[in-house]
DNA sequence: AATGAATGAGATTTCATTCAT
DNA sequence: GATGAATGAAATCTCATTCAT
């Protein structure tokens, strides 16, 4: 029962970030829009930033190497990446609001960079799972970074883009180009 | 003479919108910071945004496909990407803090967004045309899209990656990559 | 048991006023201090300011004239006075903390004044008795009254100096120059 | 014109401060007492702190030796000390409400507490210049220590007294003890 | 007897904006 | 063109007190 507030509260304040920015977004609206006393919400975060970070902290998921086997198919890269795409879901409404509050507010608060800087780091680590994985032979460590970097920029890139209402850069044709670069003949 | 003060106090916002947001920046500290007095923002401003707007309309290049001359360097795709990237000088401490500041309140702000996509368009543009004035035969129009935006990603992601203190892909290696994907046979 | 809790938040509420002030003392950090929960506090002290009242109607001691007896040295009123005032005490550790709520408060909390006003009148007739019992000559009681008013302004007054972190005063300077204006003649 | 409104607010704040507390006067109430909006008293005291020790800087008289040549009565120590009292005024109604302020807050603001000990030094050397100029004898410095130490304890005391509402002991009877005690022989 | 979640009135402070000069 | 005093709406945060359990 009083986890349910306090979900509420964390709920509303995802929304409202999302859509308002962080500094834009009065802690009473937040309170409002949870329909609790504008009291509660202190009493749970005791700062208005502790909103923020109660959100980065318990919301966000940390792609682990592991998750690899899920999306491989063994000799096929780019449906490989694709349905890594697809799994880790940057582009879903669901984490759309926590991707916003992630890339506006990694700059200003530190807390929040830093697990924009483990999202990325984890989901490099994961890409490269995936291709070793995918791709029979033993590929250059070398370009197999750079190949994990190129995607995952493009994954974040896209994120970043969906969520400023530019054209969406292909997912499916970085896939692609990525995949073109590691054959290793044609 | 009074050119002089209105720059001044574009310089000082511009210093501090990068720094702390344009929101948690009050008018009165860029007035202190420009060494004007606080009248004086708002006799060349009249609302606060319309400082912001000045920055993004007055101090961002927009990127022309006819920059592709100076960059090319034929039958190089490597090469060529690399310059490119260091001619639009994204990651350079010039353009940091407006870049810092497009992609912060690209989402709250539409005026501001509408210059990010605008950027993003420009770049695809003069990426493809760089790519085309490159290698010398007729690219495939998809993978020659899917390429570009390949690169123009990974150059706005490392422009978002410095912003946030993530350690940055490394540009040199997405241009061999896109570079390899690109070459007809090997 | 149940006393114990009573006591702890007593002593954690004395140690806090006298820090920080009866107004800018919270009840919650007198719980904390006190290691008991928010809600036992209210439970004891219905009210913030019975907390107030309870420290200085329990643990202020109030002087008789009766404990003369203990101090006077006959025929020595300097060293009387100095006696009475190191079992008065009113300089000593133990009492600094009630002194200091005692007189900050005294303004704005009437039942605090109350206490304060009979501190000072039980100090005036315990002294005059003492200057009773030290000289054998009948004193004129004008200068008996006088002098015992000087010694007791200068013992509140040190009890107030301390508390402010001012250069205290000698009280044993002041006993020898009481003492000297009751000489009968030299 | 403006100081006039920063002189409204400092006036109001002395009499809240004084009746009230530092702590228990909003600064709200501080505004409608001088009958000025809200905002302009953070224009001109942007932390509340600011107008106690504006009061206490701008408003507290620091008495210098000098001011020893306008109450001595050569040859009446008595005389001198009550008109020395008089100068002084701390008994005053129009020094009562800093006092006040002085004493309640000296204990938990340092920069006032910082003013108290300047007072009570000048006070002291003050006194001992009127007492040397009064007697016509070379006194015993640590006697004319001694009887300074006690003037200005009971002016000090009688200060306080007058706020806690005691009943105040009469300076004209510490002026005769004190007196007495320097009379070389009857 | 004991508790800690809950409440809401109100405190301090912030700050974009106005405007008389 | 320039200025800085002035304004008030609103933001964040505080905290004594209540009350269901």
């Amino acid at each position: 029962m009083a986890q349910d507030r306090r979900t509420s509260i964390l709920d509303a304040a995802e929304r409202l970030f999302a859509e308002s920015g962080f500094d834009a977004t009065p802690t009473a609206r937040v309170a409002a829009e949870a329909k609790v006393p504008k009291g509660l919400v202190f009493y749970y975060f005791p700062h208005k930033i502790d909103l923020l970070l109660a959100l980065v902290t318990e919301r966000l998921p940390t792609h682990g190497p592991d998750e690899a086997d899920r999306v491989v198919e063994p000799g096929d890269a780019t449906t490989s990446l694709i349905r890594l795409d697809e799994h880790v879901g940057l582009a879903e409404h669901a984490s759309a609001t926590l991707r916003t509050i992630l890339f506006r507010e990694a700059g200003t608060h530190p807390e929040v960079g830093k697990h924009l800087r483990h999202l990325r780091q984890n989901l490099v680590a994961l890409t490269e799972n995936v291709l070793d994985r995918t791709v029979g032979v033993v590929l250059d460590p070398g370009l197999r970074r750079d190949a994990a970097h190129t995607f995952v920029a493009a994954m974040l890139d896209r994120a970043n883009t969906v969520r400023t209402g530019e054209v969406a850069p292909d997912l499916a044709g970085v896939a692609r180009v990525v995949s073109m670069a590691l054959q290793p003949a044609r």
